[in-house]
DNA sequence: GTTGACATTGAACGCTCGTTCAACGAGGTT
DNA sequence: AACCTCGTTGAACGAGCGTTCAATGTCAAC
């Protein structure tokens, strides 16, 4: 029985959290239109009525995810007080690895958009957007390890410090979604940090024989 | 017009073969069984004469892909002589990063599987095999590594190491699948390099001031 | 009280998909 | 020559999908 009940974006809001919980529990090959009005209590006209396709939702989907998503980083720009620049660096790295992992639900959720991204133009600019994002977060600490020693970083930006960064937190994400028992992020980060911060001892033992 | 023609082996190969034309081209989500056979060159009803149904099809398609394809890391399992073990890790990492960005298409399909895999508990028994067996070729380098700096690396094992290198390789696949124009796995790896490699010099200054 | 804009519905359309199956023909066997 | 095996086809089925639309009820404005 038909019959206004709320405004437009009252409406559109209800809609996309429902559409969240559906992509949450059945990815987004269980998203359809029919699920995500059925679990919004609506109809699927009306789900076309406010969204004008499927590939509309989807697109608002993930922008309604990323804009409500605390991309990690964003609390821990400054440099804490005391610290080496590099120290600075893991922790952040160390800070962003433990935050990903505890929402693996949505992680999950961003790589099924990031394999459609890789033929859907539209979402691919999004997805591209957020990750540049992510890795900007590192720029600043990137920026201070290498003004530490520029001459160590000779022809690379931060950029490139930040890249990297972002590469191992992501394949970390790749392997742990995989095979959680398997994967140990603590134990990787501990690695991470041996091959990156030797100790005083073993940094004299790096040096050439 | 019915009549036999090939025994089923070669059936088979010829379907898988033509399965992986259509990935390669169009993805997971453009391989449908009309599309395989159409390819092909047989009706769908063949196809599914010798496969037993879809989820079969995809099932030996990633094990004929997997098989088919030389994994990274096979051909220099043995130490070069001369080099420390660092270096030969880094020499690995180096090479199986150049040797997965040349294959964009197929590591592209492997992501697909990859999604897949996150519900489909055969693929997922499938890509872990593969992504162990990935892992699996740092562990000679990275067992020199800690056997060399026991200290350095205590409490951590060669799979740590290993999981690591695996992290940040399928990391830098991530990021250059998506936006191939702004990720320079040169950069990266030189700033790898930097990071867990200093020079002399920097080996010094890199000590606690 | 009437009107009109608009949110809402439910049924329906058309398409594509995976899958089934009766019919058929080529090749080897007898 | 008759027969059986089995690879092969093409048509069809049923389900699910995205999408459309005429009909309908509600609410604000006048």
């Amino acid at each position: 029985m038909p019959g206004r009940k709320a405004p437009e974006s009252v409406r559109r809001d209800e809609i996309l959290r429902a559409a969240y919980r559906v992509a949450a529990r059945d990815r987004l090959g269980g998203l359809t239109i029919r699920a995500v009005a059925s679990e919004a209590g609506v109809s699927a006209g009306l789900l076309l009525f406010h969204f004008e396709s499927k590939d509309g939702l989807l697109v608002d989907l993930l922008d309604w995810m990323l804009s409500h998503t605390i991309v990690a980083g964003e609390l821990h720009r400054r440099p804490p007080a005391g610290t080496r620049p590099i120290a600075w660096l893991m922790a952040m790295v160390e800070r962003d690895l433990a935050h990903l992992l505890k929402q693996r639900e949505r992680v999950e959720l961003f790589y099924d958009y990031w394999v459609l991204g890789t033929r859907h133009p539209v979402i691919r600019r999004l997805i591209r957007r957020a990750l540049h994002r992510y890795r900007d977060a590192f720029r600043p600490a990137a920026q201070a390890i290498i003004a530490e020693h520029p001459e160590r970083y000779a022809g690379l930006s931060a950029d490139d410090l930040a890249g990297v960064c972002a590469a191992f937190i992501e394949g970390c994400a790749t392997q742990t979604i995989l095979d959680p028992s398997r994967f140990n992020a603590a134990r990787a980060m501990a690695t991470l940090q041996a091959l990156v911060v030797p100790s005083s001892s073993s940094a004299l033992s790096a040096l050439p024989l």
